[in-house]
DNA sequence: CCAAAAGTGTTCTCTATACACCCATGA
DNA sequence: TCATGGGTGTATAGAGAACACTTTTGG
């Protein structure tokens, strides 16, 4: 122990003379979920729609502008650990997926001090969870998302090319809108491609959470379809209308009924439950089979 | 100005009060390639082997084991520039391919004090760089990377169950051997799956370094096939037999080559160049198609 | 010559797509 | 009744697996 404690300390001391950076460090909540819209026609079935929580920052900076929720890693504390507590906090709810995205650590992200931020993906249920949560006083709002590329560009350079993307994310509810534009370059140069993101526009959406966002988005939509995260947007018992929804929402497109069915097929099992809809044939109701991967 | 400072004076305040965590922040770099074993037979193709950095420990802890290649960030950069840094210094080249990976941090990782960890990917051709680095007079080698799992089991649990797996990593070379043992654990449980990996055992490999390269060979998998990076560890001409052995080395299987050839067709390009190896056929080389994702 | 790799063609299977079609409901 | 969604069958096209087969080389 004595050893040990001596240690830390030589290396403390020579971490400190080398001024090493010590930040801040916060994990951000990409909390999604799934709701559905409401509908005028009595037969028609609701729309479904991605959401997103957003918090309205009552300080400097960005003050009035909204937010990821997020909250300082203690000392006390895996990263994961922090990111549970602070969803308990906003949600109140504790088993949830959950997902380490990605760490942003720009110089100038945060303008008070060097903050590095841990992004996670949380899918939650909007049956379960209330969708005005609200806790601890803050000013907790869903946002509709929508994201689309605006303007693209390839320019050829001496020994490569360069593409430029723009995107527009749209994050919007009933009163409130938030927007921002990120251009997403890629170059490729001697065979090596790379790509970059910088925030060309940002309204009303704090820090370079636009950034966090469509990574986040991204992510979802490679993972959705050799995953079972879409089950955690969903009620224990479901229709495959309402599954496929929540694909066609989160592909951003619409999806042929018959050949989703085949798809997912062995991903849900069939159960006695019927749901009685309106003007229409009742749904049969499946349930996720937590063994759909199981070939080795 | 003065009211930007006031607020970072304020935000510091608040920070230590709380007794927020200012942890040391690391980047660890798994640096991989390819490299040809040598053979016997004049007619035979020369294998591949998929290769990753190490360097032995000078200090106090795990002295005298291995650990993956690693620095610290400091104040004056990000979290991606510090990557690049520790990767020239450890091989004397910039223009590569690079990946944040994932973000360690947990409490216990460090013994001597807090220290969160960002994994990065990198892949270099061995034909460019050094196959023995050896730069900043540290030891460092290429270590001959295999897995492979061991041992499943599976228990039913009141509402759902659990499967640990039992992966056993091998990293070696001539002289050197350091291995360890992963258990990775799957729960489902009320439709809900988590998934939690913890080191059973490692022998001659520091910190958690065994997680992280088991973490970057699936990554690695999984992007083999869809996005470009096997290339990054070929040279610029290549035969397409080279770029299959390349997939084999990374999936860790044999794949046929009729319809390996089909695969990858698009994302090649034919040049003039002819490799006219030893006791057979010789093979027409390619290079990379950087449009091949030129889909819309 | 001949072992080994380079490269092409063919067959079969599986999957995704597209579309047609029937079923069941409740205002 | 009928608009609407639930659910199934079928034809077509494309991709991948398996394998046969030809081409080309250097010792």
């Amino acid at each position: 122990m004595n050893n040990h404690s001596s240690a830390e300390q030589q290396f403390l001391k020579e971490y400190d003379v080398n001024q090493y950076l010590r930040p801040s460090v916060t994990v951000d909540l990409l909390l999604f979920t799934v709701v559905d819209k409401e509908t005028d026609n009595y037969r028609k079935r609701s729309d479904k729609a991605l959401k997103i929580l957003l918090i309205k920052r009552k300080d400097h900076p960005f003050q009035g502008q909204w937010a990821l929720p997020g909250g300082f890693v203690s000392a006390h504390e895996s990263i994961d650990e922090a990111a549970i507590r602070v969803l308990e906090k906003e949600t109140n709810v504790s088993d949830v997926y959950l997902e380490q995205l990605y760490t942003w650590g720009d110089i100038g992200r945060d303008p008070r001090t060097r903050v590095i931020s841990c992004s996670y993906m949380a899918l939650i249920n909007s049956d379960l969870y209330p969708v005005q949560p609200g806790a601890g006083a803050e000013d907790a709002k869903w946002f509709h998302v929508q994201d689309q590329w605006t303007q693209k560009k390839t320019t050829v350079t001496d020994n490569g090319f360069m593409t430029e993307k723009w995107v527009e994310l749209r994050l919007t509810n009933d009163s409130d809108r938030a927007q921002a534009t990120v251009k997403i370059t890629k170059t490729v140069e001697n065979g090596h491609s790379k790509v970059t993101q910088e925030i060309v526009d940002s309204q009303n959406l704090a820090f370079d959470h636009a950034k966090m966002v469509l990574y986040a988005l991204e992510r979802l939509r490679n993972k959705v379809d050799y995953t079972d995260i879409a089950f955690h947007l969903l009620p224990e018992y479901f229709a495959l209308s309402d599954l496929q929804q929540v694909f066609e929402v989160i592909l951003g497109k619409e999806l042929l009924a018959a050949a989703f069915r085949r798809k997912i097929a062995d991903k849900v099992l069939e159960t006695n439950h019927i749901r009685r809809s309106a003007g229409h044939r009742p749904a049969k109701l499946y349930k996720y089979n937590p063994n759909w991967d199981d070939e080795l």
